[in-house]
DNA sequence: GTCTATAGAAAGATAGAC
DNA sequence: GTCTATCTTTCTATAGAC
């Protein structure tokens, strides 16, 4: 077989991080092999070090823009003024995002025993920040009585916990469409919180 | 070091097991070996295949047994006869569960990608079972116009992600106490189901 | 930028002594 | 029932050719 030549780091990069995703998704970071991600993208395990220092720092990577893009999305989504439409607005966004990359998601959300100490608290706070889009949205709905709620922290992670439980038995063309899914998950928690 | 003799096989089986737990909970199945495993106990590696054929199978083995004794605390749970207070007896049993085992419940619900195919199936028909328990439950509810509920399936998924949720961030001895957080849950499922 | 080849460490599992 | 010792495999990461 004829040796490849050239540069395609512009291609390879991407390429190694989407196949390193999938591996890790399915698989657990800690049972992937760097050759594994290697074969998936078409290269030899040797090179994978051009793109990254070590296999962990790989891992932290994929975490970290995965966060930052959750964050930078929820940004950039249009909301309203009053409680109750920005938590809908949240309850949705939330399943949406979710459901474009569950790869990601799963990553995200498995892998944090793998992270060394440094990198974990880096992740931490990133995660906590967006807990803390929702724990704003319900402590300003409850002051103004738009909500009945005892307490805000633990309905908010009662909120994401329910929310995020979509990407384990969501299917594509299955039994009901997105936006069924997110009507009746937003009636859930509109009741839930005495809206 | 004077080596230790006498049957220990009562004693050294279930350390196996519990050290296991811990270890798998904290870092990740693929991510322990045999010989931490045998460090935690106290014997050397090669001892702890004299309690288990590989480690697979003391990952099935650890799992099973978890999701058995799940379904049987339940059979055995006093509850009521309608559907409301079997929801609510199902929401307080499941956190108090939940929160008495915490290792062997982050194992059963993260280590799933690490079971061979056969292994796979048969816990993942023991989960089915359990979910099983509060599709029924809300179903008769919506029979008998005590719930209101688009869809039983999709409720009992984020009646259990809620749940479940509450194993990651429930301190023992923290702000809140275990029975404030069954009854504030209890009251957010209750509203949601409309009962 | 990617390859082949390999150094060095560590894994799962087994054999045989006690 | 447990130990020591080891076989065999496989891993991450690096070196040097092209």
């Amino acid at each position: 077989m004829a040796r490849k030549t050239g540069s395609h780091s512009q291609i390879t990069g991407p390429r190694i991080r989407k196949a390193a995703l999938k591996l890790i998704a399915r698989h657990g970071f800690a049972a992937v092999t760097m050759r594994q991600i290697a074969a998936a993208v078409g290269v030899q395990a040797g090179a994978l070090y051009l793109y990254t220092p070590d296999k962990q720092t790989l891992l932290f990577d994929l975490m970290r823009d995965h966060l930052e893009e959750l964050l930078a999305a929820w940004e950039a989504e249009p909301k309203g003024d009053d409680p109750a439409e920005q938590l809908e607005a949240f309850s949705r966004f939330h399943i949406r995002f979710h459901l474009e990359r569950p790869d990601a998601v799963f990553v995200a959300n498995m892998e944090l025993r793998n992270l060394e100490p440094e990198n974990f608290v880096a992740i931490e706070d990133l995660r906590k920040r967006y807990e803390g889009v929702l724990v704003a949205i319900l402590e300003r709905g409850a002051l103004h009585r738009d909500f009945t709620l005892p307490d805000s922290r633990l309905a908010a992670m009662a909120i994401i916990a329910m929310l995020s439980g979509v990407n384990t038995w969501y299917r594509e063309g299955g039994r009901l469409s997105r936006e069924r899914v997110e009507r009746i998950y937003w009636n859930m928690i509109r009741r839930a919180v005495g809206a």
